[in-house]
DNA sequence: AGCCGCTCCCAAACCGCTTTGGATGGCGTC
DNA sequence: GACGCCATCCAAAGCGGTTTGGGAGCGGCT
């Protein structure tokens, strides 16, 4: 027979002092028992950690944090209003990276939701309030007031992007935008095409300016400039890519190849192709950027469905999770910048230019 | 000219008591003055009011919560590992829509990853620190072991979805799985089709078991059953509609209809009706469930890329959310279910059977 | 014996806020 | 003039941890 309970559930949450208490030992021991200072005996401490697991205790991170000064929380900003950036698979697969990083530093993760407009009052009060030790900013604008205020308010930070306008060095983790899509339309170009266009991501955003500059200078360089029609901007769906590609195939010279900014976005450039009666890889390329996400494969690795670059945002995530670290723990003197290349893979999707 | 700044940036951010300082005031006057206690006089609240805001004065959220012992956050549980949920862009548009409830109500929403395996220790722990004040839980299991654990710890929570072997009744909103499938397939019934196959989602979660149901229960009606390889599971996404839809019309008699558990699958299936040399909507017909996410959304209003049943997922994040905040806020004695109908829509991709 | 240095432990202050239980003074009332 | 009652304000005690600055006890050395 079992034994009486002889520990229901504490009605009360075990904290240290009643810790302390039932080990007949001071607040202060316990706390340095726990935290692994060596001027507590082996003994002692074996008594401490077994009691602490046994009746289940963790420690409230809010005291915690509020005598130590330090948060344990890295805050991501997620634009607020209308816009939610936060539905961005991009987002969603960076942030479960980087999440990684935090759980395993013991770090918490907190999305705040900044209210539109507010955005200058609502990131000095955080800051103000010590509600985290860092923030991760993602899609920053080419010159993005963000930065300059966070740098001012003296609250450390790592931006996923760049913003090229900005006007004092901050850390940042990025993809080689440019020189990926440079690579993407030099494949085209070897492989004969002169009419090509891009179906970029949201005009305004860093990234897609880079990604337009790539583009710009190999057909420069190939001396086979696009007309301004071949460049589109919108955000990056299935449907964008469907429409803007049929209204490009029914241009009186349509392009031979697509380079696209996102696997969606080619995904509906591809069903256009085919609602054309044309096929894809024969009659029209297509070249997309691939995020890496987990639930938009490109295809399988042996058997990819698009030629694309490729750079998972999961691990731009990890990066970006561990340079902040590294920031917060006062590592780095200098502003560290990081810029990963993209892969290139070659899929059914691009052929000889018909 | 500007005059020079009186105040540069404060080196230690303001605390309620160097406000008081500031004022001449005692903190409790303060603290009650912005709480807006009615012990204090109109006059000294305004001062009090107009010093806060000047100095930039924001509380400590942590000091706050330890005095009150609301946390004033709310926690989204992510299963870590290999299985990062929080990719799964339904998990994204749903912590979308209850972030959006949450700021409303000045709460922040913490993302715990938690590691696999030690589940039933970390949300002990996650309880009995006092981090949150309250759970989100999504794709519940048929019988999931969370709802008990927590039901016994006695930390709200509310369930995106419903745990049918659940012993004890517990707060959720779900959409009508089975009621959505059910009518998708009379719809393709209703239209003659009578080889209908299911493309389902990853086996062992419960909207899977009840969008199956809802299937069966159509074609039992209608008195003809599906084979056992016509109904599929797997993670949702693009290529396994691809693959399983291509496995499927190399039957010896392959369906004409098809329902798939999401827009990535139907866009999958597509792909492979083409590659066959078949039509979408005259030889095969696709109805799909769409979640109505913002980044993949099924065509526009007007015209939808498929038939779909519909629900938007965010919708569902923004009422569990408000749900939760009431339970917190213990203004439900009773656990309250919340069962939201799906929208059915009829787009191109399904006709006639064949 | 006296002193030093170690090891192990603890009392008390503090982090920044809320909340309880008065204190103070002005005013009306009898 | 004494009393009671408001309207305002505040001192101090937490909340649950960490950290500083010792202090007790003990063995070894001179």
């Amino acid at each position: 027979m079992a034994p009486p309970q002889s520990k229901p559930r504490p009605a009360q949450p075990t904290t240290l002092r009643r810790l302390a208490q039932s080990l007949a030992l001071s607040p202060t021991t316990v706390s340095r028992a726990l935290n692994g200072y060596d001027d507590v005996s082996e003994g002692t401490r074996r008594r401490v950690l077994e009691a602490a697991r046994a009746s289940g205790y963790a420690p409230n991170p809010r005291a915690r944090s509020l005598a130590t000064g330090r948060a344990m929380a890295i805050g991501h900003v997620v634009p607020g209003g209308s816009e939610h950036e936060i539905v961005n698979p991009v987002f969603a697969d960076f942030v479960a990276g980087a999440g990684e990083v935090y759980a395993a530093a013991g770090y918490e993760m907190v999305l705040s939701v900044m209210p539109e407009g507010a955005e200058d009052e609502g990131y000095r009060a955080l800051a103000q309030s010590g509600r985290v030790d860092g923030l991760i900013l993602q899609a920053p604008r080419p010159q993005d007031a963000r930065i300059t205020l966070l740098t001012e308010l003296g609250l450390p930070f790592v931006v996923h992007g760049r913003a090229s306008m900005a006007r004092s060095p901050y850390h940042w983790v990025d993809m080689d935008n440019r020189r990926a899509f440079l690579r993407a339309t030099q494949h085209l170009l070897a492989l004969g095409h002169r009419r090509i266009a891009l179906l970029n991501g949201p005009v305004g955003l860093d990234f897609s300016a880079r990604r337009a500059a790539g583009v710009e200078e190999a057909l420069l360089r190939a001396r086979c400039p696009a007309p301004p029609s071949f460049v589109c901007h919108d955000r990056m769906t299935e449907t964008y890519g469907y429409d803007a590609t049929t209204k490009l195939l029914a241009h009186g010279t349509p392009p031979t190849g697509v380079l696209t900014s996102s696997l969606l976005i080619a995904m509906g450039a591809r069903r256009a192709v085919e609602d054309a009666g044309l096929r894809v890889g024969s009659d029209v390329s297509i070249v997309t950027h691939d995020d890496g996400l987990s639930y938009l494969p490109n295809g399988t690795a042996e058997a990819p469905m698009f030629t694309a670059t490729r750079a998972p945002v999961g691990t731009m995530g990890r990066e970006a999770a561990q340079m902040l670290l590294a920031v917060i723990a006062k590592k780095h003197r200098v502003p560290t910048p990081r810029l990963l290349p993209a892969t290139f893979t070659v899929g059914p999707s691009t052929g000889p230019a018909p």
